[in-house]
DNA sequence: AAAAGAAATTACCATATGGTAATTTTTTTT
DNA sequence: AAAAAAAATTACCATATGGTAATTTCTTTT
């Protein structure tokens, strides 16, 4: 059950083995049906999740009715809305489940807990905001200076396991295109 | 020359005098021309720089030359390309100055110290990265669901010292449009 | 103040992506 | 296995934005 938690951890923090099994203590686990939420818009975000297995969505749904991915979280990622999980206000996105999934969940108190219990795990957090960063800022570069296709490629190139698992539509929207402009360049591509 | 700063901090964290004096110590004054830069893509970022008068700007140049702006930073704003800085990896952004600028530059190793010597920074970085966070989650929503239009009006709303500071096209290059299609969108704008 | 350079505007056509709708294929539910 | 639902594809036209280029306005340098 947290065997998957404790390689990502400790790939990024050295813990003991006993110090690990103290963070455990903190999660609570989760199984989603496919479709259920985890978080809806408007509410607040009690949890980070970590992925055991399955896969979730974060998106919005926009004026006309659209959804917007901001982030897939697949086994040994983290989902959450991080705003409003720290600072307590209104949730901005919707989170559900793409698949069936296991996730582990860490409520607030229970995370100030364990670093308290655990001080080392500020730096894995730290670690965790920051490669969040890397990634938006790449991500909006793109969004800046490619086209819809370079754009795809790339999705496909940094998450293959993405790419195997998720349905296209989902990654169409992920790329803010519609799933029929994808369908379109994914035609083109092999016409080359 | 720190009076800027004093407020910027105070209204996060609280410190005492003493504690802020302290804190100075560990920043080093900087002035930079218009057109000066205070990073290379390709170098490692050294600094963090907090802006007490004028405008910089991070970027990045693709593969047909063309700037694409990730972020500007005008006075009581921090730049730095964060990656960078805390891997100490080669910096993917290059960060200039669109006007004669006054920036207070804080050091890797200074802010290791500072972070020793007052341990209540630690809260007012994570506070930085965690607003850094959210800005590009909204950005990247809007990348996904908005015309160029639509962000045109969000940036004049969400930074209205921005708009009157910064030239158009840089605005555009901002917003991933180009300078044509922004002056396009201001007149279409005025008929309405 | 004059000259040079940069920024903004305008126009015309090109291209990428969207909207709508119909069809086919795949997946899920019964 | 059959029926229903969802996803993917295709096509046709519409629209937003880009590319190029010329002109005007504004800013900086000499």
């Amino acid at each position: 059950m947290f065997s998957l938690l404790k390689n990502h951890i400790n790939s990024r923090v050295l813990l003991t083995e006993e110090e690990f099994n103290i963070c455990t203590k903190f999660f609570i686990s989760k199984k989603l049906k496919k479709h259920q939420f985890l978080l809806n818009e408007g509410d607040v975000c009690k949890y980070i999740g970590f992925v055991n297995t399955g896969c979730l969505r974060e998106y919005k749904i926009d004026n006309k009715g659209v959804e917007h991915i901001l982030q897939f979280a697949i086994e040994d990622w983290w989902v959450s809305d991080l705003n409003s999980f720290l600072t307590g206000l209104p949730a901005s996105y919707n989170i559900d489940a793409l698949q069936d999934s296991d996730v582990l969940l860490l409520e607030k108190s229970a995370r100030e807990e364990l670093l308290k219990n655990c001080p080392k795990m500020e730096r894995f957090f730290r670690l965790l905001i920051e490669a969040n960063h890397v990634a938006s800022q790449r991500r909006i570069a793109d969004s800046l200076s490619a086209s819809a296709e370079e754009r795809y490629l790339k999705f496909i190139k940094t998450y293959p396991k993405l790419f195997e698992q998720v349905p296209q539509n989902q990654i169409a929207s992920y790329l803010g295109i519609t799933p029929q402009s994808l369908s379109r360049i994914r035609k083109e591509l092999t016409q080359k």
